[in-house]
DNA sequence: CATATATGTAGACATGCATCGACATAACGG
DNA sequence: CCGTTATGTCGATGCATGTCTACATATATG
């Protein structure tokens, strides 16, 4: 309904012009679009996945760990060539951000890419 | 050959500690595999793909197109309520991560989604 | 129990970056 | 031409966050 009038050509600011309704009076539905993308459940979490993959060292970890499989935090230490407070932090990202799993195994935690763990605009 | 020990089952430093080899002595190796990942081609522009829809709005303006097809800039704008310098900032991240492409219609600049505009780990 | 290793947590510090106002440029219309 | 609209660019600013050191916790080992 809505839609139609925009949708036809994808002409915004001109259909518009074209049709008499003024530029002002359309925002109103412009902002409606915007509540309504932020608003979606799958918002969020793409974009804490996508927040998550957005530094270097975390995605070289998620790389690391897609062709490597399992690794524990000590060697996803000397691979990186940081603390290991910075792995523990980035783990931590990764983990709430549903990318990877952590099971501890004696004094290692082992971590893995969940399966999924990429990102598709929502 | 080096990897034969690690990927027997996955348990790095256990297997290090069996074998004899101390911790310390494989390090290099995995600090090679980090060197490895970053000059890897494809894990530059994923970084970017991944800084570039980290944002809420740039990911909000992702969707809006994919929803939508071609929006110009003013749309983008009134549907994030942002002022325009913010739009045309967000969009040239988009552009340069090769996300969206853009186009020149009178006033107006019409920016899509690029085909293949997702993210996977490198 | 004492020690060493692996990891988690807290706070401090520095850098990155999202945002805006102000000015410049481009295109259409009078 | 001159004004309006749409967009690009620049500099400043405030907040987010990546990183570290220091300390705490957990697990294995002597």
């Amino acid at each position: 309904m809505m839609q139609r009038a925009r949708r036809a050509g994808a002409l915004g600011p001109r259909l518009e012009r074209l049709t008499g309704t003024d530029g002002a009076a359309c925002l109103p539905k412009y902002a409606g679009w915007g509540r309504a993308i932020a608003r979606e459940p799958a918002f969020a979490p793409a974009l804490a996945r996508a927040k998550a993959l957005a530094d270097g060292h975390r995605l070289a970890i998620a790389a690391l760990l897609r062709r490597h499989g399992e690794l524990c935090g000590c060697e996803l230490q000397a691979a990186l060539g940081v603390s290991h407070a910075t792995v523990s932090h980035h783990m931590s990202v990764l983990g709430k951000a549903g990318l990877v799993s952590a099971r501890r195994q004696g004094k290692w935690m082992y971590y893995a890419l969940r399966p999924g763990a990429f990102l598709e605009i929502p």
